[in-house]
RNA sequence: GGGCGUGUACCGAAGUGGUCAAACGGGACGGACUGUAAAUCCGUUGGCUUAGCCUUCGUUGGUUCGAAUCCAACCGCGCCCA
């Protein structure tokens, strides 16, 4: 058993409840079949590379045989966990933690393999528990066993009360027997003996460890392990790209934004990202980053991460195109464009929208072109934009923001290439 | 239930009758330099048919020639007392 000990080798271990977990495991595993968990809070229908951490936990599990529990917070989602949070959360409807739920639970079954003989995953929601337990019984079979001593010491708590001028509800204060609940369950009914989370997990898992030592006994021994929270060399927020979230589905965030948001990852977070991230080898990773530091210009580094993640995330075919599309609208290939080539671009995940030929045969103002293709969110933004001279017609700077597209400006008589600042394209197509 | 306080743009935070689309900081975005990096520098940051107009300062209503600023009620939040 060598769960922790590949995920410290990777620098994914935080903290640990008990310093010979893998030994523990092995123990226990001798004796029946053992789960890990982690969860995961139905925010957004989709999961997006913040939680990748916890993914990447999980995975590491299934390949040491044990058991990979996602739990889908289809419960605690109504809550709002305060941990790591400044504010009070808006709460969310019924209906829409439970599309959530469904939504998350398609881009775990990518990462997770349900049909493993050995160590199958699994996806509990645990509303199970939750939706049919009365607030009575909550009280008595669960606040019962927590001291609101241990309870306002927990971090998330003390966070908010002191340094905050929030405060807190008690909904939220509560979230923490609710996690701790869902782990005895598991604990009790999944044979799950293990917690994962990110390090902000840290007082949920003790809760949930201490609730099974006291409804247990001697024989309750659950462990935990907090995985480090993932930022930036400079301090920014880890997996925001142009301000918004980057997220593990198609749909919400093109292959082709997904790598290039890891090929422009900075020299001194792709080493970290590398073992974090990707399943290479550690020393495959050290000779990349040899080559890297004798001459950083080339982005070996960058464009391996990218091309691994893209892999992992939406495939080797999605990967593959999404370098072919960098190639061609960063390596000055736009003027060379031809009508497969715009195909190829459409289909490699480039965001694109279709207007009607009419449209641009009638003078389409480049204002509105950038607004409707997303690049701006208002015209004055969109006139700003070419002011500072930002804004790019098939790579040409435009210069007057009176400008009309028309069918002259049609790459190969197919295409336009709209590009806003240096990161952002849009194919434009005519139907 | 009572007392005190508070609610301003993405966030933090000034402004307390006109000169306020609202200082400043952060973030974000654009540009320059570079390596689609970092750091640094410059600029932008409510909308529009942009020398002008329109909509914003918790909500609604009022006072006033004129309100983010004054008044009333309501709502949210914080602290304290019961």
């Amino acid at each position: 058993m060598s769960l922790v000990a590949d995920l410290a080798s990777r620098g994914l271990v935080q903290q640990v409840s008990d310093p010979a977990i893998d030994q523990r495991l092995a123990e226990m595993g001798a004796k029946r079949p053992i789960a890990a968990y982690a969860g995961f809070d139905p925010t957004a229908d989709s999961l997006h590379v913040g939680n990748f951490v916890a993914i990447i936990g999980l995975m590491y599990a299934q390949r040491n045989g044990i058991r990979p529990i996602a739990i889908v917070g289809g419960a605690t989602g109504l809550i709002g966990d305060p941990s790591g949070k400044a504010a009070e959360r808006q709460l969310q409807t019924k209906e829409t933690v439970a599309r959530n739920v469904q939504g998350i639970r398609g881009v775990l079954e990518r990462f997770l393999r349900f049909d493993d003989p050995k160590a199958p995953a699994q996806i509990v929601n645990n509303l199970d528990w939750f939706g049919a337990m009365s607030a009575i019984d909550f009280l008595r079979d669960v606040g019962k066993h927590f001291r609101i001593g241990s309870m306002l010491a927990k971090d998330s708590v003390r966070s908010r009360m002191e340094a905050s001028e929030e405060g807190m509800s008690y909904t939220e204060f509560s979230y923490q027997l609710l996690q701790g609940f869902d782990f005895y369950r598991l604990y009790k009914d999944y044979g799950c003996v293990l917690q994962l989370g990110g390090s902000d997990q840290w007082g949920n898992i003790t809760a949930g460890i201490d609730l099974i030592r006291k409804l247990e006994g001697e024989g309750g021994n659950a462990l935990g392990l907090t995985m480090p929270l993932i930022a930036t060399a400079s301090g920014a927020k880890f997996g925001k790209s142009e301000g918004n979230a980057v997220w593990l589905t198609a749909d919400r965030t093109k292959p082709f934004d997904f790598y290039q948001f890891w090929l422009r990852t900075e020299d001194a977070d792709v080493a970290r990202y590398l073992r974090y991230f990707t399943f290479l080898p550690l020393e495959e990773i050290d000779a990349l980053l040899a080559e890297h530091v004798k001459s950083p210009e080339k982005r070996l580094a960058q464009k391996r991460l990218a091309d691994e993640m893209t892999r992992l995330v939406h495939g080797a075919a999605a990967a593959e195109q999404a370098v072919a599309a960098s190639g061609t609208l960063y390596g000055g290939g736009v003027e060379q464009l031809d009508a497969a080539a715009v195909e190829a671009l459409a289909g490699q995940g480039v965001a694109t929208i279709t207007v009607l030929r009419a449209k641009l045969e009638g003078g389409w103002l480049v204002v509105d072109a950038a607004v409707e293709a997303g690049l701006a969110k208002s015209k004055g933004e969109a006139r700003r934009l070419i002011a500072q001279g930002g804004l790019y017609v098939n790579n040409v700077v435009v210069t007057d923001a009176s400008l009309a597209l028309g069918a002259g400006q049609l790459v190969a008589g197919a295409a336009i290439v709209l590009r806003g600042g240096k990161k952002n394209y849009r194919l434009i197509r005519v139907a």
